[in-house]
DNA sequence: CGCGATACCGAGCACTCGGTAGGTTTGTTA
DNA sequence: TAACAAACCTACCGAGTGCTCGGTATCGCG
């Protein structure tokens, strides 16, 4: 089961194998999917019987939703550890580092891409996921957006929730252009580009 | 089998059949995917049994591909239409016009979101498309912008290639968030806004 | 009319899928 | 050490997958 806030002692054989469960469906589902994806096959990989993985992980849909709250979390750790607190215009300067990070781990971008793409489907079990995590993201850099513009930093009649979306959106879609092309496709260089003619834009 | 190019006489039920089972299998591939559409189903709809949907196209894969061959061979039709030849600086406007056309036809956006995202998974039969598609986009985005530059409506030294995927991706991202909140994204909105910085950033 | 191509259908193939039932072994704790 | 939960296993299920085989009926042309 293991939801994320569940403090179990003991069985440390069984808490490695999940760990090393969730590892391996992260690359089954970034590689082939949640449809594409079988739990016989990651099970394989983890070394036990398929009945054995759903042991551990009731439903396939569980599994899924395990391995995006992991990743989640792994995400926001690692973004909020370098710089914390407001940060106001440091959050673009946090985004290009970001991408120029993913520009180094395609297996996770490509999670996302697949996933969030999949989750636009009928009756996908991570439509709420994808969702949400937009409503955050946006949420975010459009707050961090309105708190530099009150710094002064910019301009202060600027679109902060129609920036936010842009600067996702652009985000997202060089990421898909990438994935399919990695040579043909400088993903960290397009992506700084655009930030700097934002920055030329709506500075104050 | 039906490639792009047979002119074949008589045997019009045939040809109304498989002009609706491209509809239909169109329909299915944008609500659940390549791997979440079955065969059956698209059939099924069609009004013929499993091995009569088979006899029109052999493979599944081959049904995948007759339906991006007539999307894209629709979209070329429709977007030459209007406004044709070179352009130059035409081509921002042609481009907010493809959006707000997508923004009243979801199933289609959605018919690419979700195949060209699917398509960066291993071994996927659209893979190839997905990937010539987004070169021939990106290389005849850029030669219009060159066009522009030539003629002096956008400044000597831009870079039409990045400044063209950077087009591409926001059009794509934006698809993605709207598809999965389309009452809180306003895509076309957002195009435009994005397409007006960049005049204005790159005017001669 | 004759003849070949087309347009199907029913049955079934070999396989994979997620999931269940019921059991044994291993580990932890009182 | 007794009790119990966790960590597996083998065996199996029903449903679904894309696809094939072998047929028949119909269509269109010479």
């Amino acid at each position: 089961m293991t939801t994320s806030t569940d403090r179990r002692r003991g069985y440390a054989a069984g808490d490695a194998r999940r760990e090393r469960i969730l590892h391996i469906a992260t690359q089954e589902f970034a590689e082939h999917g949640y449809r594409g994806t079988s739990l016989a096959r990651v099970a394989e990989r983890a070394g036990l019987s398929q009945p054995g993985l759903l042991h551990h992980f009731r439903t396939k849909e569980q599994l899924l939703v395990a391995v995006l709250e992991l990743r989640d979390r792994r995400d926001m750790e690692r973004f909020f550890d370098g710089d914390d607190a407001d940060g106001g215009l440091d959050v673009l300067a946090a985004l290009v580092r970001v991408v120029e990070h993913n520009s180094r781990t395609p297996e996770l971008v490509r999670l996302f891409v697949v996933l969030t793409s999949e989750a636009v489907t009928a009756d996908h079990p991570a439509r709420a996921w994808a969702r949400a995590r937009y409503v955050r993201l946006r949420t975010w850099v459009a707050d961090a957006l309105r708190r530099a513009a009150d710094a002064g930093d910019l301009r202060a009649d600027l679109d902060a929730d129609a920036t936010a979306a842009r600067i996702i959106a652009i985000m997202d879609g060089l990421q898909t252009q990438w994935l399919l092309d990695q040579d043909g496709i400088d993903m960290p260089a397009l992506f700084r580009a655009h930030v700097d003619d934002l920055m030329q834009t709506l500075r104050a």
